[in-house]
DNA sequence: CACCCGTGGTC
DNA sequence: TGACCAAGGGT
């Protein structure tokens, strides 16, 4: 075994964070769900997230068995919901095709949807003891500053290179510590600002920290900026009922519920934006009232200001011109729907006007 | 390969 | 406050 992996699984044998899906042995189960829940999100915000999970499917076969909406209720504030769908997907694929049998190569995971390379090779060494490096944000942080690499990580040749140099050490007998170690590292002592080189267990290996270049590594090519909309949202009442409106499966919040609206053009005033988009989405004439609130929220890759308002139907009956359903909805009952944050904003603001506390 | 896909935290 | 980052994958 290589000095570097002695020292990182020496270091990770007395400081392994301890977490609800590190057993012995590893439960392949908790192990997925823990991966998928674990993709560009970070530790502290999935723990609550597992546990509930696990509650309601605690097994492969609860999983397979529940309804999308339930699936997504409970993923409902992770983000990415593509993954929730994906990995209930799987589910139904492990059952139905493999007989319930689990993959037993890292490849064989990656056929799964959902399941790309970082996933497989996680899964794979953690629960099957498979000897390959998982590379996600702190490894390839970790491996950067490690060989002081100078080539950029998120391009196709900086990924080869790491994976190269995490190959080259990852010790047989314990890959998923191997892997879990470069994590907890990366989380814990080798942070993105302000590493903790003073008390790394690999401080003497560690080419950039002998070369001053910590703040430095890793190296990035810089993205675009993104762009800032304002949009809005219709609160249609009927008899003590608001109109909902579930997102189409695919694309950004696929099969969440909103409240219908849209985009502001250049020249448009809100309410003339409103009535438009609520004519093309739903077929159907509004008059725009008082304002809801003004919303804010950042997305992957674009902002938003929401402005919602108070709306009464004066045209004929909606119609899903755009969405898979539509559905009048009690305030009380608001929370069995799965949405994404600013509309669950604009729920919580509804239910705080008709239920005051004190 | 470039772009799409959420949310929370940090400086 | 905006920009960056986090246990990435799909198309």
């Amino acid at each position: 075994m290589s000095e570097l992996a002695q020292r990182l699984l020496a270091w990770f044998d007395q400081n392994a964070r301890s977490l609800p899906w590190r057993e012995d042995p590893p439960n392949p189960y908790r192990v997925w769900v823990s991966e998928m829940m674990l993709q560009q999100t970070q530790v502290e915000t999935v723990v609550p997230y597992f546990e509930r999970w696990m509650a309601h499917f605690p097994t492969l076969e609860a999983l397979a068995e529940a309804s999308v909406q339930d699936v997504l209720r409970l993923w409902e504030g992770l983000g990415y919901y593509h993954r929730a769908r994906a990995l209930h997907r799987a589910a139904q694929v492990i059952i139905a095709e493999r007989d319930g049998v689990w993959p037993q190569k890292a490849e064989e995971w990656q056929s799964l949807p959902g399941v790309g390379p970082y996933t497989a090779a996680a899964i794979a060494s953690i629960a099957l003891g498979e000897p390959v490096v998982a590379l996600d944000g702190n490894v390839r942080r970790v491996l950067a500053r490690l060989f002081d690499l100078d080539m950029p990580v998120n391009t196709p040749a900086g990924e080869h290179e790491l994976k190269r140099l995490g190959q080259e050490h990852i010790p047989p007998e314990r890959p998923g510590d191997f892997n879990q170690a470069l994590m907890d590292l990366g989380a814990m002592v080798c942070t993105p600002r302000s590493p903790r080189c003073d008390v790394c267990p690999l401080a003497e290996l560690c080419l950039a920290r002998a070369r001053g270049t910590q703040a430095q590594r890793p190296v990035r090519q810089p993205r675009k900026t993104v762009p800032h909309y304002i949009v809005t949202a219709a609160v249609i009442w009927r008899e003590g009922r608001v109109l909902l409106a579930q997102r189409p499966p695919q694309g950004l919040l696929g099969g969440m519920w909103e409240f219908p609206g849209g985009k502001q053009e250049p020249g448009e005033s809100l309410e003339a934006a409103l009535e438009r988009e609520i004519q093309e989405e739903l077929g159907t004439t509004i008059e725009v009232g008082a304002k809801v609130g003004v919303f804010q929220h950042a997305y992957s890759h674009f902002r938003v200001t929401l402005h919602a308002f108070h709306c009464r139907l004066v045209g004929g009956e909606p119609q899903p011109l755009e969405a898979t359903a539509l559905e009048w909805v009690p305030l009380a009952h608001l929370s069995h729907y799965p949405m994404g944050k600013l509309d669950r904003q604009i729920a919580r603001a509804l239910m705080q006007r008709s239920t005051p506390s004190r």
